[in-house]
RNA sequence: GGCGGCGUGGCCGAGUGGCUUAGGCAGGGGCCUGCAAAGCCCCGUACGUGGGUUCGAUUCCCACCGCCGCCUCCA
C-alpha cells in the first residue's frame, strides 16, 4: 500500500484509489513561454518516477497533465517578439516536449491544452457566478474566496492571516486581496473569447479544474505539481471546485524546489537553470539519479560539482550493467527480498534515497560474488537490480554508445597477441594509441576491450 | 507581520533516542592486474549555537543564530 504525504491533511497517508488497480492523476504542466528549467525537469521526473511505480505495481494510470498556452507571458513575449501568442506557445510547447524526451521522461495519457476548454471554463465561471461565489468587476470576474469555508486548507492558514500577508499592490477593487480572476477582459490586441461578460481569456486557476475533472472525472486520486503552485494555485483549484460542489483530488503532492547556490531556481542566475543546458553538459540521466537521491519533498542542490558527482555515479552503474549482461537473461528469476525491500521503500512516501542506497550496495554485492566466481547467486540479485533501475525510469547502458572503429579494434587485436607473447612494452603502446583516441580500454576475460568514455 | 521548511563528515544526500550510527562522489591505504582500467576490502567518526528533558540526544522540548520558501507570476 503506497503511502504519501498528502499537503492538505499534513501527513503521510494511503493513496486512496477510487478504483482499484487504477490511478488517476493530474500534474500541473507548464506555461509555454520559454525554455524549461532545473524545476521543471525535477517535477516532471519526481512524477514519472511515481507513475512508472505505479504501473510496476500493476495499477492502470491514467496521467494528465496539462500546457498552458493562454497566460499573461505569453502574451507579453509574443508583443516583445512581434510574433503572436499562439506562435509562441506553439514554438516552446515543442522545445518542453523535446526536453521531456531527453529525460525520458513518458508522455502524459492526456495533455489538455487550455484554449481548447474555453467553453467550458465560461460554463464554469458562470456556474459560479451563479452560486453566489463570483463577482464582476471593470476589468473582469472575480472568486470570492470567502465563499469556501476551508479556504487555506493547502496553505495551512486561514482566510485571515493569508489577507493579513497580502502585499500592498493588489487590486483595490477586489473584494479582498485573496479572490482572483476568473475571467479577465481582453485589452486591444489581447487574444480574447467570447464570454456572457464581455469578450477576454480565463484567469490561470480555471483550466486545471475543468480540464482534471473533464478526463479524469470527480474525485480523481492525485493532483500534484511544485511546492509553490500549493498556494495559490491549487488552492485557487480547490476553492472553485468546492464552490461548485465537484468533487475534487483526493491526495495533494507537492515536490520541493530545485536550489542552486543554496536559493530556489531562478532565470536570473544564469545559464545553469536551463533543463537543456544541463543535458547538453552531462549525461541526462544524471539529473534523474540526483531527483531519485534526494528526497522529492526536500530542497535539491544542483551544481556542477552534483551533476558531474551523479554522471560519475552513472559510470558506475553502467559498468555493473555491462559486467552483468552475461549472467542475466530473461530467464533469471529477480531476487525476491531485492524487490520486496524496494516497495516497502517506495510505498514509504516514495523513499527513492533509500532506493538508491538499495540499488548501490547490492551493485557491491553483485560484483562481490562475481569476484568470486558465484555467478547463480549473482544472477538474481543482478537482475533485481535492473528490474529496481528500470522501474524508477533510470536506464543503463550496457553497450557502449556506437561502433568501435575497425582500426581500433585491429589495434585491440594486436594488443592481446602482443599480451600473450608477453611483449609489454608494445602492449601498452597499443593501449595508449586507442586510448589517445578517445576511447576507454579495458581488459575482460575475452581480451582487450574498447568503449566509448 | 503571518505560515512553513532547512542547517549532517571535503562535496551531495538519507536516517535514527543508545545497537554493525545509509548511499554516492572525491581522498588515503590494501587486494587483484605484467602495468593499468574495472571490481573488491579497509579508513574519515559528522550532525548550526546555548540551554532543558533523559541513565543517555545528532535524533524530543525551548531559545537563539544563519539560510530558504510561500503569503504576487512561478514547478
Amino acid at each position: 500500500m503506497l503511502r504519501l504525504f498528502d499537503t492538505a491533511s499534513g501527513e503521510v497517508r494511503p493513496l486512496r484509489q477510487r478504483r482499484a488497480g487504477q490511478v488517476s492523476m493530474y500534474v500541473c504542466g507548464p506555461t509555454v513561454y520559454g525554455p524549461p528549467h532545473l524545476g521543471h525537469g525535477r517535477f516532471s521526473l519526481v512524477f514519472d518516477v511515481l507513475r512508472r511505480y505505479l504501473v510496476w505495481c500493476g495499477n492502470d494510470v491514467v496521467y494528465v497533465s496539462n500546457i498552458t498556452d493562454v497566460d499573461d507571458k505569453i502574451i507579453d513575449r509574443a508583443a516583445r517578439e512581434g510574433s503572436t501568442p499562439e506562435a509562441v506557445a506553439r514554438h516552446w510547447e515543442q522545445v518542453w516536449w523535446e526536453a521531456m524526451d531527453r529525460i525520458s521522461v513518458q508522455r502524459p495519457t492526456d495533455d489538455p491544452h487550455a484554449t481548447a476548454y474555453i467553453d467550458d471554463m465560461v460554463r464554469l465561471v458562470g456556474d459560479l457566478i451563479d452560486r453566489g461565489a463570483a463577482y464582476l468587476l471593470d476589468d473582469g470576474v472575480y472568486f470570492d474566496t470567502s465563499s469556501v469555508g476551508d479556504y487555506g486548507l493547502l496553505a495551512r492558514q486561514d482566510l485571515d492571516s493569508l489577507r493579513a500577508g497580502a502585499r500592498v499592490d493588489v487590486d483595490d477593487a477586489k473584494r479582498s486581496p485573496t479572490d482572483f480572476a476568473l475571467w479577465k477582459f481582453a485589452k486591444p490586441g489581447e487574444p480574447a473569447w467570447d464570454s456572457p461578460w464581455g469578450p477576454g481569456r480565463p484567469g490561470w486557476h480555471t483550466e486545471c479544474v475543468v480540464m482534471s475533472l473533464d478526463l479524469l472525472g470527480p474525485g480523481f486520486d492525485l493532483h500534484g505539481g511544485g511546492q509553490d503552485l500549493a498556494f495559490p494555485h491549487h488552492e485557487n483549484e480547490r476553492a472553485q471546485a468546492v464552490a461548485a460542489e465537484k468533487a475534487f483530488a483526493g491526495h495533494w503532492m507537492h515536490n520541493g524546489f530545485v536550489e542552486v547556490a543554496g536559493e530556489k531556481m531562478s532565470k536570473s542566475l544564469g545559464n545553469f537553470t536551463d533543463l537543456g543546458d544541463l543535458c547538453d553538459r552531462y549525461d541526462p540521466r544524471a539529473y534523474r539519479l540526483l531527483v531519485l537521491r534526494s528526497h522529492y519533498r526536500s530542497p535539491m542542490e544542483v551544481s556542477d560539482t552534483s551533476a558531474g558527482d551523479a554522471s560519475r555515479a552513472l559510470e558506475r552503474l553502467d559498468a555493473f550493467a555491462r559486467r552483468v549482461a552475461e549472467v542475466v537473461d530473461d530467464a533469471t528469476v529477480a531476487d525476491a527480498p531485492a524487490l520486496a525491500a524496494f516497495r516497502d521503500l517506495m510505498d514509504d512516501d516514495l523513499d527513492t534515497p533509500g532506493v538508491m542506497d538499495l540499488v548501490f550496495t547490492s551493485v557491491r554485492q553483485v560484483n562481490a560474488l562475481l569476484d568470486e566466481g558465484d555467478r547463480s547467486a549473482a544472477g538474481p540479485l543482478a537482475a533485481a537490480v535492473l528490474e529496481i533501475c528500470s522501474a524508477v525510469g533510470l536506464e543503463l547502458h550496457a553497450v557502449s554508445d556506437g561502433d568501435v572503429p575497425d582500426e581500433l579494434v585491429a589495434l585491440a587485436r594486436q594488443r592481446d597477441e602482443a599480451r600473450a607473447a608477453r611483449d609489454f612494452a608494445l602492449a601498452d603502446a597499443l593501449r595508449d594509441q586507442i586510448q589517445d583516441a578517445g576511447w576507454i580500454v579495458e581488459d575482460t576475460p575475452s581480451g582487450t576491450g574498447i568503449r566509448r568514455p
